[in-house]
DNA sequence: GTCTATATTTTGATAGAC
DNA sequence: GTCTATCAAAATATAGAC
């Protein structure tokens, strides 16, 4: 897939312009950053950027669909999530405060009815959910997770837990640590009886 | 405490006010309702609700402050809080989506270091997981919790749950049960070692 | 305490030139 | 593909009458 052609340029800027609205979005939330504000730090005009996204909301829900991909590699991502990812992408967030902030305020957003993002939202937990009570299966099966937990709550639990402690952390770095306690958690429920 | 003298009336449509606003920023979140629209359903012009409130977010403030307030009986809960009556709120929480979206949108609103909301949210958690971690060291005092559990990590922990289950039960209502998962969450804890 | 009227900004989106 | 110019709608806040 060479980078060259008629639509180069284009799809480049339109790379750009995603790049920054992630960081914007992430900073202040969706109702308070302007398109143009968007398309002053991409070196456009409002009507410039929106030759590229034709509306705000069709540029937010691709900023959202990009978040996902750019948690590791996509591949690996999408076929091997698993209890030891989940806690993995946890302490790697620790790092990103600006995609986490993206996260926690996008997830919040989308409980409204009539959010675009609802939708988007609803299905990766649905799949998340799915992948980390898979990989708790066959944890159990191989014997590294007691047969006692059940898998499915327990990967609501977890996710839960995540996205908690992320909120918590944003409101004091200092005292929360998110990947240990995560750690500590999966060791207590892989502890219990 | 009477409620008659010449500030009466105003006391009174203070507290209609903070009713309605409380009710529209949990449907649509801070930046989605115009102090138009809640002076309206008040029965007031939007100047008129200016005279209470001189800015939307002096309002905003006010109804934060209340919202802990409707947790129950203000006194019992700023003095008793403990693990259980973190899973009973929860649990009562499943009856009032609109209150529940209203804290998980105005957490994620306050994670921005320039947020109001801000300072609020840091003592409010601050607060919460010194209660519980507090209740936590009874338990083990009395042997109602294993002695191998970090109190203060599991304050978060559960905490963090609660907040992340509540995010999950707006978003997919059939499928969370915020209440069956807090209490397994807590009994898996209890029985580690 | 509440109103009408208005100042001032800012927003998302479109039209049309180049 | 990007610009300038512009529109129409909304927002917060204030001034001043009653």
């Amino acid at each position: 897939m060479s980078a060259r052609g008629p639509y180069a340029k284009g799809i480049a800027k339109r790379e750009q312009i995603l790049e920054i609205a992630l960081d914007l979005f992430a900073q202040k939330g969706y109702d308070r950053v302007s398109v143009r504000e968007i398309a002053r730090e991409s070196g456009l005009s409002q009507a410039g950027l929106l030759h590229h996204f034709s509306t705000k909301e069709e540029l937010f829900l691709e900023v959202l669909r990009r978040r996902d991909d750019r948690d590791g590699d996509p591949v690996e991502h999408r076929h091997i999530h698993s209890v030891e990812h989940l806690i993995g992408a946890v302490e790697r967030n620790a790092s990103e405060p600006g995609l986490v902030r993206l996260f926690v305020s996008m997830s919040a957003e989308s409980t409204d009815e009539a959010s675009l993002a609802r939708e988007f939202f609803v299905s990766r937990y649905q799949w998340l959910r799915d992948e980390v009570a898979t990989d708790i299966r066959k944890l159990q099966a191989s014997g590294e997770a007691p047969e006692s937990l059940d898998p499915d709550a327990v990967a609501s639990i977890l996710i839960a837990a995540a996205d908690g402690l992320q909120l918590q952390w944003l409101l004091d770095k200092d005292t929360v640590d998110m990947g240990v306690l995560m750690t500590t958690l999966w060791d207590s429920l892989r502890q219990s009886h």
